[in-house]
DNA sequence: ATATTTGTTAACCAAATGGTTTAACCATGA
DNA sequence: TCATGGTTAAACCATTTGGTTAACAAATAT
């Protein structure tokens, strides 16, 4: 248990995190960031000049967090269902510690206009080269490995089967009668679910 | 093609679901809605007290479209596989029409707090009885007709499969280099890979 | 020690935003 | 025709909200 205080930078980037990711841009306000991390509202201004430059750092940090992540794997050298199950691990990992991740960068990814985005792609070392993954699949179809699917398919199948989960709790707790520990035991073995999903709907 | 003269209370409720359902509570202003219908802010107000009653109009409207035709088909008697296409054909079906609809409802049951759910419940005639849907697969399961599955990991993949697409859009076009055009077409070819992918990974 | 930069706060400000008031407008029936 | 009720808009109001100022404290350098 590190005991440390953390400087003041520190704790708004903290505070800042919890309460946009949470709460998204337009919900999230100043004073609670302030708040919660303690310290004047005046202080956000002098560190980060603007809410849109604080949200800038914390959004784009959590896009950075999580797209290297995939990009590296993509283009290992792995048997396909492995890499899919690495892929799905990779996001269950991520997202199992920060649950809210997935609807804040769908949201804002929705919500912020292109400059938002551009200034993302630029910053972000490598975009995941899908490419890659699209000619591995597209292979293992052509050597009969697999059964044929379009690759763009596959992936977003893989990607959905994994990402939904997080997003879509609140139908399940809220309206239907699903209590929090009980889904977050499905989520808990949500891996083998899809990897065993995979395997046979990938069967020849 | 009509041409009739919407009344005031119609354009309202029009230009409220773009607003809301495009922008979400938080992001949506009054102002914005007034001039999209047209009328001064002051008449919003008349026919709808607070943003908050004209939100909540609006947000429930929108369930009480999705829910009902779910719940319905929960409920029927059919051959799995092919409850499960109607379930995700429903669902494109709805969404394809509004593409926008599926953020925001994931996105509004998260922020807004328990009484507006509370109130989404006591509303929605009835909801979904998926209960009945699980007994149905895990009697499948049972008969040796499909592969072994938790009922519940049935449905959040088919789920997940069907609607992720629609929130995950600006990953690939924003992203990734994919087009809206090439977008469109995945999504038109969805159900069809969704069932196949059913249909396979369930194979005994 | 002293000057200077850096960090911090309270008080303040202007714009935005949800909401209200007031009065005019207009159809309908007495 | 003139009440009468719902309908509409302009101006207004109060609060919230992002952002600033100015004074002060705490380091840091000279």
């Amino acid at each position: 248990m590190k005991l440390t205080t953390l400087s003041t930078e520190e704790r708004i980037i903290k505070a800042a995190s919890k309460i946009f990711i949470s709460k998204g841009y337009a919900g999230a306000r100043m004073q609670e960031i302030a708040d919660e991390a303690g310290i004047n509202k005046a202080m956000l201004h002098y560190y980060y000049r603007s809410k849109d430059k604080l949200f800038r750092v914390i959004a784009l940090a959590s896009f950075k967090e999580i797209i290297p992540r995939i990009g590296h794997l993509i283009e290992k050298d792995l048997p396909l269902l492995e890499k899919l199950a690495a892929i799905v691990d990779t996001y269950l990992t991520t997202f199992k510690s920060n649950p809210n991740l997935p609807l804040f960068i769908l949201n804002e990814l929705t919500q912020q206009g292109d400059e938002f985005i551009d200034e993302l792609k630029a910053q972000v070392a490598e975009l995941p080269r899908f490419e890659y993954l699209f000619a591995q699949i597209q292979k293992e179809v052509e050597d009969g490995n697999i059964r044929p699917v379009l690759p763009f398919h596959l992936l977003l199948t893989t990607m959905s089967m994994t990402i939904f989960p997080f997003v879509c709790r609140p139908v399940f707790t809220g309206l239907i009668g699903v209590t929090n520990s009980q889904y977050d035991e499905i989520i808990g073995s949500r891996k083998e679910h899809i990897v065993a999903f995979l395997t046979h709907a990938l069967k020849t």
